[in-house]
RNA sequence: GGUACCUUGACCGAGUGGCUAGGUAGCGGUCUGCAAAACCGUCAACGGCAGUUCGAAUCUGCCAGGUACCUCCA
């Protein structure tokens, strides 16, 4: 096979809590499956951070030459609210409060979505199925797991037979848990509940009439619980064993567990080899999320238009503020972290400027091939971005140094420089440069040319109020100046 | 209540049974007309108490504080 890959990658497995050397099924193919947002409202920044986070996993596999069939779905369907609402579902909720059909909703969030994620600069997953696309596949799979006994109708209403499942498999795998502890922190069954076990849940749910969205099954009209989309897509997709599947940790639980249990029910083997959480993001030291209502959007972020923000943010500076933390920690925003990142980012991407200034030298005075090596094994360790970032910034300072002439490197590790540089920062991480200097603007670049000129010869006369007046304004303008030997350099932020 | 996890210097955040993480901020210096940037140097940490060990911030126990999941949430 000429596609040999060479590095050995290790992963944190949540189902073995350990780290385990990557080994995909089909090597050099890899299936990975990221579940993605549900589709009834604005996505926030914690939102953002799993989907930046598996940017960077799906980055990383292509870039060591894996070939990654990545699936992310949009659920656009069957999400229920909980157990004991009236049967809607939240699409049909947002509806009739916002006057639109539920399909208006579905469209109006997915495209914002799709738009907030170009912003970050991630890549589209190779396939994004939507729930209400495969309503067809759900109920077969439905089908099946009723077949195999672990599941049981009531009234048009399809449950998991969960203590049944447990007789032969272990439902807590994914979260070390026993059936007896889950049981103990269940609520009692109500009154009114129609389901045998307590921690069973719905596969098909029966519809009301005035449910907007719902569709013909064998069991009536209805529309799918929540879990069974997922295993449904990835199963078509992916198979019934794949490689990789992440989500939030906030989905371990109760999503990925049933999605576990599903899967197992209808093809009888486990659906995934590794299991990858990201951790979530936090305000104050709680966790953002919808329902807490401390979310930022990503919008408020940009523009700094929130209660807790001293001003906006780009979205490299977030993207690269993200990627300083390992994706497994929790990570805590606030202003100053903010601040710190965007100061660190903006000196990352001077440096990549600054490299195409150097003039190599006879000799290197430091081992590149070892700085390149180094970066790899920190993205072999479980994708442990911080520890490449550091690693970078040992290249911003060789560079820095080169252009100065404290350092020097010969013309072949000039030239793995800028590769390790291209690759990590741009292919890898995912950044890319904001500033927006001359580059396609000849009137912008001869207009600027004229003006740093005049700035010279005032210099030149020692007329520093001239020289100063212009720096001042231009900076007021929102340029970032810098004097050099022979004029000064600028780049407009 | 049950089950996990976390606590690192001014801030963010890695890692590890003995070897400088890194960024931001601070301090001193070089450079500069001044500034900025850059570079060099530098300060500073491992929640508390016990234990294991030649050696622990890293392992164990207890305590304190915090978070998450068990119910929709990436």
């Amino acid at each position: 096979m000429n596609n040999e890959i060479t590095r050995k990658l290790v992963i944190y497995n949540t189902l073995s809590r350990t780290k385990e050397v990557f080994e995909p099924i089909h090597s050099p193919h890899v299936g990975m499956y990221v579940c993605g947002p549900t589709v009834y409202s604005d996505v926030h920044l914690g939102n953002c951070r799993t989907f930046i986070s598996f940017d960077i996993i799906y980055r990383y596999l292509l870039h060591i030459g894996y070939k990654v069939r990545y699936v992310r779905n949009i659920t656009d369907a069957g999400h229920l609210e909980g157990d004991h609402d009236e049967g809607d579902d939240k699409f049909a909720k947002k509806a009739k409060l916002e006057q639109l059909e539920p399909m208006e909703i579905v469209q109006k969030y997915t495209l914002g979505f799709h738009e907030v994620l170009s912003m970050f600069n991630t890549l589209p997953p190779s396939i994004e199925p939507t729930a209400t696309g495969h309503i067809i596949d759900q109920i077969e799979m439905i089908r099946k797991i009723l077949e195999s006994g672990y599941a049981y109708e009531v009234n048009g209403t399809v449950y998991f037979d969960v203590e049944k499942y447990s007789n032969n498999h272990s439902y807590g795998v994914l979260t070390n848990r026993k059936l007896e502890d889950l049981l103990e922190g269940t609520r009692e069954l109500s009154g009114q509940d129609e389901k045998k076990g307590r921690l069973d849940f719905a596969l098909w749910i029966k519809s009301k009439p005035e449910t907007l969205m719902q569709w013909p099954s064998p069991w009536g009209n209805g529309f799918p619980g929540w879990h069974i989309e997922c295993s449904a897509m990835s199963t078509k997709y992916l198979g019934t064993t794949f490689d990789i599947h992440g989500g939030g940790m906030d989905l371990q639980a109760t999503h990925h567990t049933n999605e576990i249990a599903q899967s197992e029910a209808f093809s009888n083997v486990s659906p995934v080899k590794y299991w990858v959480h990201t951790n979530m993001l936090t305000v104050n030291g709680a966790r953002m999320s919808k329902t807490a209502g401390n979310g930022f959007l990503p919008k408020e972020l940009f523009t700094g238009n929130h209660p807790l923000l001293e001003r906006g943010y780009s979205p490299m500076t977030v993207r690269f503020f993200m990627a300083q933390s390992q994706y497994r920690s929790t990570l805590d925003f606030s202003n100053e972290a903010l601040q710190a990142a965007e100061k660190g980012y903006k000196r990352l991407m001077e440096s990549l400027s600054v490299l195409d200034k150097i003039v190599p030298g006879e000799v290197s005075s430091v081992s590149i091939a070892e700085l390149k090596e180094k970066c790899y094994a920190a993205m072999d360790d479980d994708f442990n971005t911080p520890i490449l970032i550091s690693h970078l910034f040992d290249a911003v300072r060789i560079i820095n140094s080169a252009r100065d002439k404290q350092e020097t490197l010969t013309s072949d590790d000039l030239e793995m420089l800028k590769q390790i540089m291209h690759s990590f920062v741009f292919e890898v991480l995912g950044l890319k440069d904001e500033s927006n200097n001359s580059a396609g603007n000849e009137v912008m670049e001869g207009l600027m040319n004229l003006i740093a000129d005049i700035r010279k010869s005032a210099r030149a006369n020692k007329d520093w109020s001239t020289s100063d007046k212009i720096r001042d304004e231009l900076s007021a303008l929102g340029f970032e100046i810098k004097d050099t030997k022979d004029g000064f350099e600028w780049r407009l932020n």
